[in-house]
DNA sequence: CACCAGGTTGACC
DNA sequence: GGTCAACATGGT
C-alpha cells in the first residue's frame, strides 16, 4: 500500500498537470512574492509587482532607498500594507547590502537562519524563498498541506509535518517545487469554504 | 454582511 | 513551552 502521501502527488498531478512554479522573473521577484503573499490572494500580489514594476522598484537597492510612502501605495493592494512595506524594505536592505546571490548560494542551514532573522520572514516565506528562488530542497508547508494532512490523519505543526514529506520524498526540488504547487492550487479550489464534499482527498 | 486569503509577530499565560 | 489578537485590502 503507497503512503497517502505519494497517492496525493499522483491524483494532483493527473488532475491539475505540472505547474512550473513560482510565477516570477527573477529570483527577488519570488523573494517580494513570498512576502506579499502571506494571508493574501496572488493575483493582489500580481499587481503590486506591476506596480513596483512599474516604479522600477524591482531590484533590492531601488526598493532599499525608496520612499515608504511609494511602496506602501504600490502594495495596498495585498492588504497589511503598512508593515509588509516596511519588511519588504528591511528584507532589501539586506539583500542589497550583502548580494542577493551570495546569500542564495549558502547552503540550507545557514541560508534557512539568516531568512528567518529578517522581519516578516517566517518558517513558510523562508522556505519558499528557499525552494523557489535558491532552487534548493526544502518542503513548503503551508496552511492548504496542513489542512489536507490533518484530513487523511497526520497531524504535527509545521516542522513536524515539513519533516513527514521530506523523510518520505525522494530529495528533489523539481518534485517538491511542483507538490508544493499543487497543493496551493487544489487547495485554492477545493478547500477554501464549503467544498470538503468535493474534496477528492476522501479517495485516498 | 460575514468570512477568507499560498503568515508573522509580540504580548500574555 | 503554547495560544491569540493585530495587521488591512479585495473577493465571494
Amino acid at each position: 500500500m503507497l503512503d497517502p502521501i505519494l497517492e496525493l502527488y499522483d491524483l494532483l498531478l493527473d488532475k491539475f498537470g505540472l505547474q512550473h512554479w513560482w510565477p516570477a522573473e527573477t529570483e527577488f521577484e519570488v523573494i517580494i512574492g513570498a512576502l506579499l503573499t502571506q494571508q493574501t490572494r496572488w493575483e493582489n500580489v500580481e499587481q503590486a509587482i506591476i506596480n513596483l514594476k512599474q516604479q522600477s522598484l524591482l531590484t533590492p537597492a531601488s526598493l532599499a532607498q525608496a520612499e515608504r510612502g511609494v511602496i506602501e501605495e504600490c502594495i495596498r493592494c495585498t492588504g497589511f500594507y503598512r508593515q509588509k512595506a516596511e519588511r519588504l524594505q528591511l528584507l532589501s536592505q539586506h539583500f542589497s547590502k550583502n548580494g542577493i546571490s551570495r546569500i542564495l548560494e549558502k547552503p540550507i542551514s545557514e541560508l534557512r537562519k539568516e531568512l528567518l532573522s529578517l522581519k516578516g520572514v517566517g518558517p513558510e516565506t523562508a522556505d519558499s524563498i528557499i525552494l523557489y528562488a535558491a532552487h534548493k530542497p526544502v518542503f513548503v508547508i503551508d496552511a492548504y498541506t496542513t489542512r489536507i494532512c490533518n484530513c487523511i490523519g497526520i497531524d504535527g505543526g509545521y516542522d513536524a509535518l515539513q519533516r513527514h514529506f521530506e523523510d518520505l520524498l525522494p530529495e528533489s526540488v523539481q518534485m517538491y517545487q511542483e507538490f508544493h504547487a499543487l497543493i496551493v492550487v487544489y487547495g485554492k479550489e477545493y478547500c477554501a469554504r464549503k467544498r470538503c464534499d468535493e474534496c477528492i482527498i476522501s479517495t485516498i
